[in-house]
DNA sequence: TAAATATGTCGGATTTTCCCGACGCGTTCC
DNA sequence: GGAACGCGTCGGGAAAATCCGACATATTTA
């Protein structure tokens, strides 16, 4: 047993948790939050050159977190939160166990 | 400037995020959901030598989800779902339907 | 005390991540 | 049409992550 992929995803792929391991993706997503904004806008906050910025946004887009939509020639990025369920409800899971014990011990919660 | 990481951080930190983002760390934490287990034992589910598990409790070690207690000759690895609330807390601020669970466990907050 | 067990750590190979400068493509403005 | 703008992608390099076999350390058992 040599392999360590033994197979599937085309190797390049990352999880949504994988995506949010990044701090800068973390921050364009929460500059997302209360509204599109351009790939430039997104930079502007954000220390890093320009082709980075889009690769961040390119695996956004690639895990789902977000949307683009050409607008003349420029490009809207908007938030799609769905896939953060799946961390939510990770979270859920790992979590219900310890909330369901304060509850047995604290009644009053 | 050919520097990356200005500074700060020993270089080999990593925050929660990051510790999630890995697979078989999410599994470990998962299986120490409903109690304390050994090195060997969380490694049986894994598919991976002794050492690389030995590695990823490490990490877990180091931004506090997990932490072992010696006993015998093994040690005894057991959850600790604090550092999850700020996973939580982000996700709180990105989704509006995440709070209460949180709370629940960290009244703090 | 010696062997066996449980786990951590070291050395090193491979892969992945992260970032940048340069370039290409479509769109808008003059 | 040609220059300027916005953005993606390519090529590539440095750093980090991931993994393993081998070795080290502590503890229990024979």
């Amino acid at each position: 047993m040599t392999q360590r992929r033994t197979d599937g995803e085309s190797a390049g792929t990352r999880d949504v948790f994988a995506a949010l391991a990044n701090p800068a993706r973390r921050q364009v997503l929460m500059a997302l939050r209360e509204g599109p904004l351009t790939a430039s806008a997104l930079g502007a906050g954000l220390a890093l050159s320009r082709p980075a910025v889009s690769e961040h946004l390119a695996l956004l887009r690639a895990v789902g977190l977000v949307q683009a939509k050409k607008r003349g020639r420029e490009r809207l990025y908007h938030l799609d939160p769905r896939p953060l369920t799946e961390v939510g409800a990770w979270l859920n899971v790992m979590l219900a166990y310890w909330t369901q014990r304060v509850r047995d011990l604290d009644p009053a919660l």
